[in-house]
RNA sequence: GCGAAAGUGGCGGAAUUGGUAGACGCACUGGAUUUAGGUUCCAGCGCCGCAAGGCGUGCAGGUUCGAUUCCUGUCUUUCGCACCA
């Protein structure tokens, strides 16, 4: 054994050895529990970015353990590969996307290879390829003659100048981010997966899932926003209905105006004969599609002069335009009761309309100023003005309204939800062909099976205008399936949530030709047992991913009802941001590699200076690296540094998986040194000789204690790793143990035995998080195996049978003393000691005690 | 705006079931080794205080013998919001 650590060598070494054995290579035999662990795949952007480090360590960490408790695991890896990164490449750098995208996924492998991985590579799958998205397609015809898949009309952003359409993140405060032009809505047709059909089961699939985040769960509960309501009309004109749906029924006689959407009929109907309410919905179709966007902005309205008829008082009711309601969420319309809700009270008050009140709860005054203390309150509101509803309280008025409503023909309860139905229409070139043409004589025709897949071509270079696809006749000319006549291909793609809503599926068998899976491989291996990634990605994609196992369970190709068993949604990897201002205020942000920090005597940070000129900048706050605030570290020179096994290490330790992990150069030394002190340990052990393990033989107290330590932290550690998954915790109880190590100084034969079970036991208990080290350290403590073969160590329960534990004494709360008492000492004993205490007798002061709390093995609590 | 989290020393974090706040690491200070820098080793390190002691987990309350942990309110920060992935 090398006397110095040297990571270069110990990796190349062990993964070498690895390699050579196919260590990883997963199959279905054998008898051992399957344990499917799968990370997010990456985006092939590059390179890989510390948030990729973090999430394929956490990944490996898992399955190594796994695989040391016995488990026959499988660890998957693809790329995520179709998406609008790779055309905005393709326009900078004048390459086709399919290019970059392969060079980049043929970077990163050996990237992530370097990273020792133990990573089953024969299941590779990269959804560009037509071998991986042809069974997407194939899907997408069954679902469309099922009609899951629908067509219709949907609003998207439109840049007018570049003549295409802007995903949400290329709108940059109203403008096109190439163009710089004002977006507009449009609509055009698109697909639709309809996934509201599938709404109460997603819903009701979360209590199923004990082993996922309550938070996530939450989420996406509120996401798909199950509520109990009412839907009804406002009579108007010839027989005419106003829809509205509202979970506020109770409120309804305090309705005094009704609002719509600018896309809504009837404003449409009523700009007819009105330029100013024209201009107004023209106003309102300025701007772009995000939510966020829609819901900050300022509340703006207009009067369409139109009245309605309030279906239970018959009162005129006046419809406006409000640009805050949505014509995609429930009817397009709203009923509007400004006493009881904030934003229709702060509408109300902007132009002058009447609010009324309709519920009162008791001992409160209504007022606009004590109005905001209980406008919205269900539990305690009772009716007031709503004449026979008064005193009723919520449930009892909107069950009594209901039916009234009811009885006229003019609503009902209904059950809505906030999800809508996912439209997956992309103008965009790269991503996966809908399978659809489109005959004059027959329709939207699917494409047959036997023409799957439609190939997407390889070779194209995008302008930034518009779709190439519908530019390209060689693409689009085709023969209806059905009537043979001539007809026109979809040239609108998918969403790139379409691909990463199934690969799950596709590991189990990533080489199958007869189908999208294959069944009996499917079954072997799904459900994933731990699923890791970002919390980014706790909605959407989760949603999809769990929506397009229950499609692809209803097409009888995989069993159960859920993906994922277990979730771990991992934190952010977090940096500080420097930067400069230049004359126009705007900031030049620069790379903390680049920039020394001056700290006070205390070690808090007064200034910063770039190393290049050494002048001051600004440090900005800290957050989430990023290309725009140029706070990225790039993992390569942290590998090329100081080894995978360092980067591994210190990422596992800096926090626990799920919170945000901040960057620190100093922290990746400290855990380096950490590697180095393990390996000189080691070293110092085995340099005059191997010996085996302690099995037996008289130890001396410290010798015993030390052992204790071990076998206490193999317990500890046995329980952060696979229940907790605080990696965090495991390491540091490693370190102390490290630390007891090396203070032990007895050189007798017993305690070399002792040592070398402590330094196997670190060895292994470390091996998930430091596969390489573990490999070499364990190799020279043990001559001829393979740490990859050993289990997790279990404690010894000789070893950690202690007799006297130490007992916290405490007066009023607060801690006067300890006491170090035999295991079992009774409850009177115990009292005893305590109030013979020097402390507490000083606290007491010759006083009674007024009470005595004693916790068992713990603490006791003298109450003065 | 809506939904979900998180706030603990100079910093990252620990305290797992209401029971010793600050494990482990970083930074810093002092010392040893070294020609020097670096490395390594030893010691110290929440705040105030000479000490005794007091204070202390974003802020304000509450429950409890005892609260970082439970409850109410509040502030700040982060994530998501349907075409980034």
């Amino acid at each position: 054994m090398q006397p110095n650590y040297h990571p270069a060598a110990v990796e190349e070494q062990a993964q070498q050895h690895w390699d050579s054995r196919q260590a990883f290579h997963a199959t279905e035999s054998g008898d051992r529990p399957k344990y499917y662990c799968l990370s997010m795949f990456p985006y092939p952007s590059g390179k890989l970015h510390m948030g990729h480090v973090r999430n394929y360590t956490i990944g490996d960490v898992l399955s190594r353990y796994h695989r040391m408790k016995g488990f026959n695991v499988m660890q998957p890896m693809g790329w995520d590969a179709f998406g609008l990164p790779a055309e905005n490449a393709a326009m900078a750098n004048n390459v086709p996307p399919a290019a970059w995208t392969y060079s980049n996924i043929e970077y990163m492998k050996q990237q992530l290879k370097s990273l020792g991985l133990g990573i089953d590579w024969e299941r590779e799958v990269t959804t560009c390829r037509p071998e991986y998205y042809r069974w997407e397609q194939w899907l997408f015809t069954r679902l469309f003659k099922k009609g899951v898949i629908y067509k219709r009309t949907a609003s998207v952003n439109w840049d007018p100048i570049d003549q295409t359409v802007l995903a949400n993140e290329q709108v940059i405060d109203g403008r096109g981010w190439r163009s710089g032009a004002l977006v507009e809505k449009r609509d055009i047709p698109m697909y639709f997966f309809r996934i509201t059909q599938y709404a109460d089961e997603l819903l009701a699939g979360l209590d199923t899932l004990p082993g996922w985040p309550e938070q996530v769960k939450t989420m996406q509960a509120n996401w798909i926003g199950k509520s109990f309501g009412v839907r009804f009309a406002f009579p108007y004109g010839n027989a005419e209905k106003l829809w509205v749906y509202t979970t506020r029924a109770d409120t309804i006689m305090g309705v005094t105006f009704v609002a719509v959407a600018a896309e809504h009929p009837l404003a449409t109907r009523a700009a007819q004969n009105n330029p100013a309410l024209a201009a107004f919905i023209e106003e309102c179709k300025k701007g772009g599609v995000a939510e966020a966007d829609i819901a900050t902005m300022e509340k703006k309205g207009m009067d369409t002069g139109l009245k309605v008829t309030h279906p239970l008082t018959g009162e005129q009711v006046p419809v406006w335009v409000g640009n805050y309601v949505l014509m995609g969420y429930g009817e397009g319309a709203v009923m509007a009761v400004p006493a009881h809700d904030e934003r229709d009270f702060g509408f109300a008050k902007k132009y002058g309309l009447p609010i009324r009140q309709s519920i009162a709860v008791a001992g409160e005054s209504f007022s606009d100023a004590a109005w905001q203390e209980w406008y919205g309150d269900k539990e305690n509101g009772v009716c007031v003005n709503s004449g026979k509803y008064d005193g009723l309280n919520y449930a009892q008025a909107v069950d009594a309204i209901a039916a009234d409503l009811k009885a006229k023909d003019l609503g009902d309860k209904q059950v809505q939800f906030r999800l809508r139905d996912w439209g997956i229409s992309r103008q965009r070139y790269w991503g996966c062909p809908i399978p659809i043409i489109h005959c004059p004589t027959c329709g939207d025709v699917s494409v047959p099976d036997d023409q799957l897949p439609v190939r997407l071509p390889e070779n194209v270079v995008p302008d930034g205008a518009g779709s190439p696809l519908a530019k390209m006749p060689e693409f689009y000319e085709c023969t209806c399936p059905q009537c043979g006549g001539k007809a026109k291909r979809e040239t609108d793609t998918m969403d790139t949530f379409v691909e990463s809503s199934w690969y799950y599926a596709r590991y189990a068998s990533p080489q199958c030709t007869t189908g999208m899976v294959d069944k009996a491989a499917a079954q072997h291996w799904l459900s994933v047992d731990q699923y890791i990634g970002g919390i980014e990605h706790a909605i959407l994609h989760l949603l999809y991913a769990r929506f397009f196992h229950k499609l692809m369970r209803d097409e009888g190709l995989v069993q159960g009802d859920e993906p994922f068993k277990n979730l771990l949604t991992q934190g952010m990897v977090i940096a500080p941001t420097f930067y400069r201002e230049d004359a126009a205020g705007k900031k030049l942000w620069i790379n903390p590699a680049e920039v020394d920090v001056q700290l006070d005597e205390r070690s808090r940070p007064v200034g910063a200076t770039l190393r290049a000129d050494g002048l001051p900048v600004i440090i900005g706050g800290t957050e989430k690296m990023s290309k725009s605030k140029n706070n990225g570290v790039d993992p390569q020179a942290i590998i090329d540094e100081y080894g995978a096994d360092t980067a591994r290490l210190f990422m596992m330790f800096a926090a626990p998986p799920d919170q945000s992990l901040e960057w620190s150069d100093a922290g990746v030394e400290g855990a380096f040194r950490f590697l180095k002190r393990l390996w000189k340990a080691t070293h110092d052990h085995v340099a005059p000789g191997v010996v085996a393990a302690y099995r037996e033989g008289e130890l001396s107290a410290a010798a015993k204690a030390l052992r204790r330590q071990l076998h206490q932290t193999i317990q500890k550690v046995d329980d952060d790793m696979g229940r907790r998954k605080t990696f965090n915790t495991a390491i540091a109880a490693n370190m102390e143990l490290l630390n007891a190590l090396v203070k032990f100084d007895e050189q007798t034969p017993v305690a070399r035995h002792v040592v070398q079970e402590v330094l196997e036991g670190i060895a292994l208990m470390l091996s998930p998080i430091i596969p390489h080290l573990s490999h070499a350290l364990y190799g020279a403590l043990r001559p001829g195996s393979d740490a990859l073969d050993q289990a997790f160590p279990t404690p010894d329960p000789a070893a950690l049978v202690q007799d006297e534990i130490e007992i916290v004494i405490q007066v009023n709360g607060k801690l006067r003393g300890n006491l170090t008492v035999a295991k079992n000492a009774d409850k009177a004993t115990l009292e005893q000691l305590a109030l013979a205490h020097p402390a507490v007798e000083k606290q007491l002061a010759g006083a009674a005690p007024k009470k005595i709390v004693v916790v068992p093995g713990r603490l006791i609590n003298i109450v003065a």
